[in-house]
DNA sequence: AACGTTGAAATAGTTC
DNA sequence: GAACTATTTCAACGTT
């Protein structure tokens, strides 16, 4: 066999191979991004104000429901029931 | 037309949309490779040390000899005897 | 002199064990947390609700002017000058 | 008192606030060390390797060669050969 | 006590 | 080459 050690070559040799397929595919697609930014700069856009746009777009709905489940941390304290009545959202 | 301030803002638009899908895929490609990282844990794989070997494949040996060279040249300073001919310190 | 390889081991041993030094002052301050919320736990408060207060407590000041700047990269990037209206648009 | 739903609030309050104080003093470390570093680097040391030295200090030699001897394992069962003398067969 | 999850620190990469 | 940002890595924490 090609165990070396209690390991198995081929096994693992694909783990790392199939990783490093994908890490090629992901330096791909931030290549297709930096060409998309270089292409809406040369149309006059502002790449940075593009990226604090696009982070803000995506940041929007997490922190709007974070800010929700504070009032119900606070109000958790202080041991008063929070006005939907359940508690999973403390695990979000 | 909808500019506005000299900007069009369909145009705008169609760029952050298209980093968006990008970035979208970006996501899954890094899930994907967190997946078969968890994979190989499963099959009684190390991640970090893949991950170390992974470095050590994508390193070409000019920088990575630098930076052994390096590290036992303090190491020495220090009166440290450099260990043993190892090198995974080295992506620690 | 002490130098190795053209460095000075003394020199460089200062730095490394002030570093060494104040990971170790760290370390006890990050300890002292950890028996500040043990005894919190112990008169029968919820250390998780603590960390998320304290968080939230943290971010406060920071999202909100963040969410400012959001308002006026947008005006920003449509050339218009001064924050008048609301966030609603920003998803539309 | 100030107890609202069986809860004292300045209890709870003062051990958030001791806490706080103690994530700020961690911090004011965190910082020094940052210092240190660049002053380090001021003086032409390489701060990364500086941090490996530090590492390299702290841990233990059991777990060091633990560390060691997996990544060579797994180096072999790749065929590659561990680096000490020969390079060039890694990139293979 | 292993596991995943999260938050902080470090490194790499990009822009000016 | 310095500053800023993004990504990656690492360690702490709660959970099971």
């Amino acid at each position: 066999m090609t165990d070396i050690g209690g390991i198995s070559s081929n096994h693992l040799r694909q783990f790392i191979e199939r990783i490093e397929r994908l890490e090629e595919d992901k330096s791909v697609v931030s290549e297709d991004i930096r060409e998309v930014y270089a292409e809406a700069k040369a149309n006059g856009f502002d790449a940075k104000i593009m990226r604090q746009v696009i982070k803000l777009r995506k940041m929007d709905s997490a922190e709007r429901s974070e800010g929700e489940v504070l009032l119900n941390l606070y109000l958790s304290a202080l041991g008063m029931a929070e006005p939907v009545g359940s508690e999973e959202e403390l695990n979000s």
